[in-house]
DNA sequence: AAACATTATTTGTCACGACAAATAAAAAAT
DNA sequence: ATTTTTTATTTGTCGTGACAAATAATGTTT
Protein backbone atom coordinates (compact mmCIF):
# COMPACT_ATOMS: atom_id res chain seq x y z
CA UNK A 1 0.00 0.00 0.00
CA UNK A 2 1.00 3.36 -0.95
CA UNK A 3 1.26 5.42 2.24
CA UNK A 4 1.87 9.27 0.68
CA UNK A 5 -1.52 10.94 0.97
CA UNK A 6 -0.55 12.46 -2.14
CA UNK A 7 -1.40 9.11 -3.69
CA UNK A 8 -5.13 8.69 -1.97
CA UNK A 9 -7.48 9.81 -4.08
CA UNK A 10 -9.86 10.58 -1.49
CA UNK A 11 -7.36 12.60 0.22
CA UNK A 12 -6.31 14.37 -3.59
CA UNK A 13 -10.37 15.08 -4.55
CA UNK A 14 -10.55 16.26 -0.73
CA UNK A 15 -8.43 18.66 -0.72
CA UNK A 16 -8.72 20.14 -4.04
CA UNK A 17 -12.91 20.59 -3.20
CA UNK A 18 -11.43 23.03 -0.54
CA UNK A 19 -9.39 24.71 -2.76
CA UNK A 20 -11.95 25.22 -5.03
CA UNK A 21 -14.82 26.21 -2.58
CA UNK A 22 -12.08 28.53 -1.27
CA UNK A 23 -11.89 30.24 -5.01
CA UNK A 24 -15.49 30.57 -5.16
CA UNK A 25 -15.61 32.16 -1.86
CA UNK A 26 -13.12 34.63 -3.22
CA UNK A 27 -15.30 35.40 -6.49
CA UNK A 28 -17.91 35.75 -4.53
CA UNK A 29 -16.88 37.83 -2.19
CA UNK A 30 -15.05 40.07 -5.25
CA UNK A 31 -18.75 40.24 -6.53
CA UNK A 32 -20.24 41.53 -3.10
CA UNK A 33 -23.02 38.32 -3.31
CA UNK A 34 -24.59 37.70 0.25
CA UNK A 35 -25.17 34.44 -0.78
CA UNK A 36 -23.13 30.67 -0.77
CA UNK A 37 -22.73 28.26 -3.35
CA UNK A 38 -24.19 25.62 -1.14
CA UNK A 39 -27.47 28.33 -1.21
CA UNK A 40 -26.71 28.48 -4.98
CA UNK A 41 -27.37 24.54 -5.29
CA UNK A 42 -30.63 24.50 -3.50
CA UNK A 43 -31.84 27.21 -5.75
CA UNK A 44 -30.60 25.65 -9.11
CA UNK A 45 -32.92 22.70 -8.02
CA UNK A 46 -35.61 25.21 -7.03
CA UNK A 47 -35.52 26.55 -10.66
CA UNK A 48 -35.37 23.03 -11.76
CA UNK A 49 -38.52 22.67 -10.14
CA UNK A 50 -40.09 25.03 -8.12
CA UNK A 51 -41.94 23.92 -5.02
CA UNK A 52 -39.91 20.77 -4.23
CA UNK A 53 -40.03 19.64 -0.39
CA UNK A 54 -37.05 20.02 1.77
CA UNK A 55 -36.63 16.28 1.46
CA UNK A 56 -36.36 15.98 -2.15
CA UNK A 57 -34.35 18.82 -1.97
CA UNK A 58 -31.80 17.03 0.06
CA UNK A 59 -32.12 14.19 -1.95
CA UNK A 60 -31.14 15.86 -5.55
CA UNK A 61 -28.53 17.99 -3.76
CA UNK A 62 -27.08 14.51 -1.95
CA UNK A 63 -27.11 16.96 0.97
CA UNK A 64 -27.87 16.28 5.12
CA UNK A 65 -32.20 16.86 5.54
CA UNK A 66 -31.20 18.58 8.79
CA UNK A 67 -28.56 20.83 7.19
CA UNK A 68 -31.39 21.51 4.23
CA UNK A 69 -33.72 22.83 6.58
CA UNK A 70 -30.80 25.52 8.04
CA UNK A 71 -29.99 26.62 4.22
CA UNK A 72 -33.79 26.71 3.68
CA UNK A 73 -33.74 29.20 6.46
CA UNK A 74 -31.16 31.39 5.59
CA UNK A 75 -32.79 31.56 1.91
CA UNK A 76 -36.28 32.22 3.50
CA UNK A 77 -34.77 34.93 5.95
CA UNK A 78 -33.24 36.88 2.79
CA UNK A 79 -36.59 36.35 0.93
CA UNK A 80 -34.98 34.26 -1.84
CA UNK A 81 -38.03 31.28 -0.96
CA UNK A 82 -40.87 30.88 1.39
CA UNK A 83 -41.55 27.56 2.84
CA UNK A 84 -44.79 26.00 2.91
CA UNK A 85 -47.13 23.33 4.57
CA UNK A 86 -48.59 20.69 2.00
CA UNK A 87 -51.98 20.53 2.13
CA UNK A 88 -51.84 16.73 1.17
CA UNK A 89 -49.35 16.04 4.40
CA UNK A 90 -48.92 18.11 6.51
CA UNK A 91 -45.41 16.76 7.16
CA UNK A 92 -43.72 17.62 4.05
CA UNK A 93 -42.74 21.09 3.50
CA UNK A 94 -42.93 22.50 0.07
CA UNK A 95 -40.05 25.59 -0.90
CA UNK A 96 -41.33 28.39 -3.23
CA UNK A 97 -38.51 30.87 -5.28
CA UNK A 98 -39.34 34.53 -4.44
CA UNK A 99 -39.48 36.81 -7.31
CA UNK A 100 -36.33 38.40 -5.22
CA UNK A 101 -33.74 35.32 -7.03
CA UNK A 102 -34.00 36.39 -10.11
CA UNK A 103 -32.15 39.55 -9.96
CA UNK A 104 -29.17 36.98 -8.73
CA UNK A 105 -29.67 34.35 -11.06
CA UNK A 106 -27.31 35.82 -14.01
CA UNK A 107 -24.80 36.43 -11.03
CA UNK A 108 -24.94 33.27 -9.83
CA UNK A 109 -24.17 31.59 -13.20
CA UNK A 110 -21.59 33.63 -13.58
CA UNK A 111 -19.58 32.50 -10.86
CA UNK A 112 -20.07 29.14 -11.64
CA UNK A 113 -18.68 30.04 -15.33
CA UNK A 114 -15.98 31.85 -13.64
CA UNK A 115 -14.31 29.39 -11.55
CA UNK A 116 -14.92 26.72 -13.87
CA UNK A 117 -13.04 28.30 -16.64
CA UNK A 118 -10.21 28.98 -13.87
CA UNK A 119 -10.12 25.26 -12.86
CA UNK A 120 -10.04 23.99 -16.71
CA UNK A 121 -7.54 26.27 -18.31
CA UNK A 122 -5.23 23.94 -20.37
CA UNK A 123 -7.92 20.99 -19.56
CA UNK A 124 -8.99 19.99 -23.21
CA UNK A 125 -12.28 18.59 -23.91
CA UNK A 126 -11.52 14.78 -23.98
CA UNK A 127 -9.64 15.38 -20.91
CA UNK A 128 -12.92 16.95 -19.09
CA UNK A 129 -14.65 13.60 -20.47
CA UNK A 130 -11.92 11.50 -19.36
CA UNK A 131 -11.95 13.40 -15.92
CA UNK A 132 -16.52 13.13 -15.85
CA UNK A 133 -16.33 10.05 -16.80
CA UNK A 134 -13.97 8.45 -13.95
CA UNK A 135 -15.84 10.65 -11.33
CA UNK A 136 -18.46 9.33 -12.21
CA UNK A 137 -17.40 6.02 -11.76
CA UNK A 138 -16.01 6.68 -8.43
CA UNK A 139 -19.05 8.61 -7.31
CA UNK A 140 -21.25 5.37 -8.23
CA UNK A 141 -18.79 3.30 -6.63
CA UNK A 142 -19.25 5.47 -2.74
CA UNK A 143 -23.04 5.97 -3.84
CA UNK A 144 -23.33 1.91 -3.71
CA UNK A 145 -21.11 1.34 -0.71
CA UNK A 146 -23.43 4.32 1.36
CA UNK A 147 -26.44 1.69 0.34
CA UNK B 1 -22.70 28.34 -21.00
CA UNK B 2 -23.78 24.73 -19.69
CA UNK B 3 -25.82 25.84 -16.89
CA UNK B 4 -26.76 22.07 -15.84
CA UNK B 5 -25.04 21.82 -12.30
CA UNK B 6 -24.29 18.33 -12.77
CA UNK B 7 -21.91 18.98 -16.06
CA UNK B 8 -19.65 21.85 -14.13
CA UNK B 9 -16.61 20.36 -12.62
CA UNK B 10 -16.21 22.32 -9.68
CA UNK B 11 -19.64 21.07 -8.48
CA UNK B 12 -19.06 17.39 -9.33
CA UNK B 13 -15.53 17.30 -7.59
CA UNK B 14 -17.30 19.40 -4.07
CA UNK B 15 -20.04 16.64 -4.27
CA UNK B 16 -17.96 14.12 -4.90
CA UNK B 17 -15.63 15.01 -1.69
CA UNK B 18 -18.89 15.21 0.48
CA UNK B 19 -19.57 11.72 -0.36
CA UNK B 20 -16.22 10.31 0.39
CA UNK B 21 -16.17 12.31 3.71
CA UNK B 22 -19.14 10.70 4.29
CA UNK B 23 -17.71 7.36 3.43
CA UNK B 24 -14.52 7.88 5.30
CA UNK B 25 -16.95 8.79 8.24
CA UNK B 26 -18.83 5.46 8.32
CA UNK B 27 -15.50 3.58 8.21
CA UNK B 28 -14.37 5.40 11.37
CA UNK B 29 -17.04 4.93 12.80
CA UNK B 30 -17.80 1.06 12.29
CA UNK B 31 -14.10 0.88 13.87
CA UNK B 32 -14.75 2.80 17.06
CA UNK B 33 -11.86 5.19 15.88
CA UNK B 34 -12.01 8.19 17.53
CA UNK B 35 -10.50 10.61 15.24
CA UNK B 36 -11.43 12.45 12.07
CA UNK B 37 -9.69 12.59 8.54
CA UNK B 38 -8.92 16.19 8.96
CA UNK B 39 -6.77 14.65 12.56
CA UNK B 40 -5.42 12.23 10.31
CA UNK B 41 -3.86 14.07 8.15
CA UNK B 42 -1.84 17.18 10.25
CA UNK B 43 -0.58 13.63 12.43
CA UNK B 44 0.26 12.29 8.75
CA UNK B 45 2.76 15.26 8.11
CA UNK B 46 3.84 15.52 11.68
CA UNK B 47 4.98 11.28 10.82
CA UNK B 48 7.03 13.21 7.92
CA UNK B 49 8.36 15.48 9.85
CA UNK B 50 7.89 15.76 13.83
CA UNK B 51 7.64 19.23 15.45
CA UNK B 52 6.79 20.85 13.03
CA UNK B 53 4.88 24.36 13.26
CA UNK B 54 1.52 25.14 13.36
CA UNK B 55 2.17 27.32 10.24
CA UNK B 56 4.04 24.93 8.48
CA UNK B 57 1.40 22.12 8.80
CA UNK B 58 -1.32 24.78 7.49
CA UNK B 59 0.78 25.20 4.56
CA UNK B 60 1.09 21.63 4.19
CA UNK B 61 -2.06 20.82 4.55
CA UNK B 62 -3.42 23.34 2.63
CA UNK B 63 -5.41 24.69 5.38
CA UNK B 64 -6.37 27.84 7.47
CA UNK B 65 -4.21 28.56 10.21
CA UNK B 66 -6.76 29.17 12.68
CA UNK B 67 -8.39 25.95 12.21
CA UNK B 68 -5.20 24.02 12.30
CA UNK B 69 -4.84 26.01 15.93
CA UNK B 70 -8.11 24.14 16.93
CA UNK B 71 -7.32 20.49 15.19
CA UNK B 72 -3.89 20.37 17.23
CA UNK B 73 -6.21 21.60 20.32
CA UNK B 74 -7.81 18.99 20.02
CA UNK B 75 -4.67 16.22 19.33
CA UNK B 76 -3.47 17.85 22.36
CA UNK B 77 -6.35 17.09 24.02
CA UNK B 78 -6.55 13.54 23.13
CA UNK B 79 -2.52 13.66 23.75
CA UNK B 80 -2.03 12.61 20.60
CA UNK B 81 0.65 15.36 19.90
CA UNK B 82 2.28 17.93 22.40
CA UNK B 83 2.86 21.93 21.74
CA UNK B 84 5.93 23.58 22.81
CA UNK B 85 7.08 27.22 22.02
CA UNK B 86 9.80 27.25 19.55
CA UNK B 87 13.10 28.43 21.82
CA UNK B 88 14.25 30.25 18.77
CA UNK B 89 10.87 32.48 18.02
CA UNK B 90 8.86 32.64 20.33
CA UNK B 91 5.49 33.12 18.02
CA UNK B 92 6.51 30.03 16.94
CA UNK B 93 4.38 26.98 18.21
CA UNK B 94 6.04 23.41 17.27
CA UNK B 95 3.79 20.12 17.42
CA UNK B 96 5.47 16.82 18.66
CA UNK B 97 3.79 13.60 18.36
CA UNK B 98 3.15 11.81 21.53
CA UNK B 99 3.83 7.82 21.99
CA UNK B 100 -0.26 7.22 21.99
CA UNK B 101 -0.57 8.16 18.48
CA UNK B 102 1.59 4.84 17.52
CA UNK B 103 -1.02 2.89 19.02
CA UNK B 104 -3.42 4.41 16.06
CA UNK B 105 -1.22 4.59 13.01
CA UNK B 106 -2.35 1.08 11.74
CA UNK B 107 -5.94 1.58 12.01
CA UNK B 108 -5.31 5.22 10.03
CA UNK B 109 -3.56 3.57 7.52
CA UNK B 110 -6.05 0.98 6.93
CA UNK B 111 -9.28 3.29 6.96
CA UNK B 112 -7.46 5.01 4.06
CA UNK B 113 -6.73 2.02 2.04
CA UNK B 114 -10.35 0.71 2.97
CA UNK B 115 -11.57 4.11 1.45
CA UNK B 116 -9.24 4.19 -1.65
CA UNK B 117 -10.76 0.40 -2.29
CA UNK B 118 -14.10 1.22 -1.90
CA UNK B 119 -13.33 4.41 -4.39
CA UNK B 120 -11.57 2.54 -6.91
CA UNK B 121 -13.08 -0.12 -7.81
CA UNK B 122 -13.09 -1.09 -11.57
CA UNK B 123 -10.59 2.09 -11.94
CA UNK B 124 -8.31 0.71 -13.86
CA UNK B 125 -4.68 1.77 -12.93
CA UNK B 126 -4.35 3.90 -16.54
CA UNK B 127 -7.80 5.66 -15.56
CA UNK B 128 -6.04 6.56 -11.89
CA UNK B 129 -3.16 7.53 -14.01
CA UNK B 130 -5.67 10.04 -15.97
CA UNK B 131 -7.26 10.94 -13.22
CA UNK B 132 -4.06 12.37 -11.27
CA UNK B 133 -3.17 14.30 -13.71
CA UNK B 134 -6.15 15.90 -14.69
CA UNK B 135 -6.89 17.03 -11.10
CA UNK B 136 -2.61 17.87 -10.39
CA UNK B 137 -3.64 20.28 -13.14
CA UNK B 138 -6.70 21.91 -12.22
CA UNK B 139 -5.12 22.06 -8.34
CA UNK B 140 -2.47 24.46 -9.77
CA UNK B 141 -4.77 26.39 -11.97
CA UNK B 142 -6.45 26.97 -8.50
CA UNK B 143 -3.52 27.23 -6.62
CA UNK B 144 -2.01 29.90 -8.75
CA UNK B 145 -5.72 31.35 -9.17
CA UNK B 146 -4.97 32.11 -5.13
CA UNK B 147 -2.13 33.17 -5.82
C1' DA C 1 15.69 53.13 21.40
C1' DA C 2 10.89 54.11 20.01
C1' DA C 3 7.57 53.69 16.48
C1' DC C 4 5.96 50.96 12.84
C1' DA C 5 5.49 46.87 10.04
C1' DT C 6 5.56 41.98 9.63
C1' DT C 7 4.82 37.31 11.11
C1' DA C 8 2.83 33.34 13.96
C1' DT C 9 -0.78 32.14 16.44
C1' DT C 10 -5.22 32.59 18.63
C1' DT C 11 -10.07 33.83 19.21
C1' DG C 12 -14.59 34.91 17.49
C1' DT C 13 -18.33 34.32 14.24
C1' DC C 14 -20.80 32.20 10.65
C1' DA C 15 -21.89 28.39 7.15
C1' DC C 16 -22.29 23.74 6.54
C1' DG C 17 -20.73 18.88 7.08
C1' DA C 18 -22.05 14.65 10.31
C1' DC C 19 -25.04 12.28 13.49
C1' DA C 20 -28.54 11.65 17.18
C1' DA C 21 -32.63 12.68 19.28
C1' DA C 22 -37.11 15.07 19.25
C1' DT C 23 -41.62 16.26 16.85
C1' DA C 24 -45.38 15.68 14.19
C1' DA C 25 -48.11 13.56 10.90
C1' DA C 26 -49.31 9.60 8.02
C1' DA C 27 -49.53 4.62 7.28
C1' DA C 28 -49.72 0.00 8.81
C1' DA C 29 -50.77 -3.49 12.11
C1' DT C 30 -53.34 -5.32 15.60
C1' DA D 1 -60.04 2.44 16.65
C1' DT D 2 -55.87 2.32 19.12
C1' DT D 3 -51.14 1.16 18.99
C1' DT D 4 -46.96 0.82 16.47
C1' DT D 5 -44.04 1.94 12.69
C1' DT D 6 -42.54 4.83 9.20
C1' DT D 7 -41.64 9.24 7.17
C1' DA D 8 -40.59 14.41 6.96
C1' DT D 9 -38.75 17.86 9.31
C1' DT D 10 -36.48 20.17 13.07
C1' DT D 11 -33.22 21.00 16.85
C1' DG D 12 -28.91 20.24 19.18
C1' DT D 13 -24.00 19.33 19.24
C1' DC D 14 -19.57 18.94 17.29
C1' DG D 15 -15.76 19.35 13.66
C1' DT D 16 -13.89 22.14 10.21
C1' DG D 17 -14.31 25.44 6.32
C1' DA D 18 -13.88 30.90 5.68
C1' DC D 19 -12.61 35.40 7.19
C1' DA D 20 -11.63 39.26 10.41
C1' DA D 21 -9.78 41.01 14.36
C1' DA D 22 -6.81 40.46 18.45
C1' DT D 23 -2.19 39.13 20.57
C1' DA D 24 2.37 38.55 20.92
C1' DA D 25 6.90 38.43 19.35
C1' DT D 26 10.32 39.67 15.84
C1' DG D 27 12.26 42.90 12.37
C1' DT D 28 12.80 47.33 10.27
C1' DT D 29 13.01 52.24 10.09
C1' DT D 30 14.06 56.42 11.57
Amino acid sequence: MDHNLENIVNHRISTLAVLMKRQVFNIIARKELKITPDQWVVLYFLWQENGLSIGELAKRAKKDFANVTRIVEKLVKMDYVTKKKSEKDSRVCNVFLQPKVEAIKNDIQNCWKEASDVALKGVTQSEQKQLTDILIKIENNILLDLE
